[in-house]
DNA sequence: TAGATTGTTAATCGATTAACAATC
DNA sequence: TAGATTGTTAATCGATTAACAATC
């Protein structure tokens, strides 16, 4: 383990690198120089190359970076190298426009159910709605890799329970509040309001 | 102007701290320290304490904080003190399911319409669906505060061009790529899939 | 009063920017 | 070769933490 860590800040910049290769690479773009990176990403050119010190980014002086390399490279990093299995709590609003969201499954991300205590709909979006008292058991006979938390905030804690004792180890949370998992498990975070409040505070506070 | 700028690290947070002042509202409780925030929120007291320092958050040594007058005042400088007319493009699967969310309504973000260019359903959660050509229209018709793009990457920069012709100030974007305004406008970016990328990063290297 | 907790300054830590030698 | 651009170190800047006097 000779890698060294990367910074949350960097890490945080590391997707709108990898965004901005996939669209070089699909315009056939070879070759781009930390200061073009930059400027489409909107960060300093200096802060690119400093993001890029400590792994191989495979950069040539004087001619920049291999477009391929670089992007395969962030992919390996970013754990986008290999498929990733995904369930989502929780067939609302917000779970089902993610079931519909094809840039996902461009990923690797691989969506194999949704689940809510209310069956709706046998599928949506061509994905299965199962009752979510068969969540144990489906935990049990497939390996999730990846489970979306997309409940009213009241079963977010107990759904988190439940995949925690499943084995689930990665939980990407959009409920309205903080769940709590043991230190195995990883989790994201991702709140619409918060942000809806920070351009709000933005808009009221320009010069 | 005395007012002291807050620092964009500060900013993030402050929504986290309103909501949780919300929670201590709607339970009754009347005061609260700065470390019980911290906690809440998962930062150090000294922290919260550092935050509120610069804006008047009536704070009393040896007591703590008032939870009525603080959410107050923190609602006053996100902008919540006063309603946002809003605006969602794009009625597809994200644009709908931010029509259906009810937090917003909540905070005062009243949602007026939908575009789309194609008019599928006249009304998506009781709000109306109108076809994107009538837009340069209703701008001129109704004052819109917050704009919300969730149309594909294609036509983000074209429906962003509109609005801020429009007189539109403020940009809710949820299309995969930065767009293009003048300075008197705001934009506040969200990337579900940057969110992501960063779990699947978590996840691949846990220790 | 004694205990608790803020407001505020100073110290520390980390992230960004600047600079430039190395080299393609 | 000359020009371009990286990799890397040092300098700067900003954010977080620590500490404690003020005071409720």
């Amino acid at each position: 383990m000779l890698k060294k860590t990367i910074s949350d800040a960097t890490i945080k910049r590391l997707p709108k690198y990898y965004g901005y290769l996939k669209v070089l690479e699909d315009e056939g773009v070879e070759k781009v120089s930390s200061s073009s990176i930059a400027t489409a990403v909107s960060v300093s050119a200096s802060q690119v190359r400093q993001d890029f010190f400590g792994f191989e980014s495979n950069g040539q002086q004087g001619y920049g970076y291999d477009v391929k390399k670089l992007k395969a490279t962030l992919a390996s990093i970013l754990g986008v190298d290999k498929p990733h299995s995904m369930i989502i709590i929780g067939a609302g609003h917000i779970g089902g426009a993610l079931a519909g969201h094809k840039g996902f499954a461009q990923e690797g991300f691989q969506l194999k159910a949704l689940f809510d205590i209310n069956v709706a709909q046998e599928s949506i979006h061509g994905i299965p709605v199962y009752n979510i008292s068969t969540l144990n058991d489906f935990l049990k006979e497939n390996k999730v890799d990846i489970a979306v938390i997309a409940t009213t905030k009241d079963s977010a804690q107990e759904v988190a329970n439940t995949l925690v004792k499943g084995g689930v180890e990665s939980i990407w949370n959009f409920a309205q509040i903080e769940i709590n998992v043991p230190k195995n498990v990883v989790v994201e975070n991702i709140s619409m309001l918060e942000s809806l409040l920070v351009l709000s505070y933005k808009a009221s506070n320009k010069i």
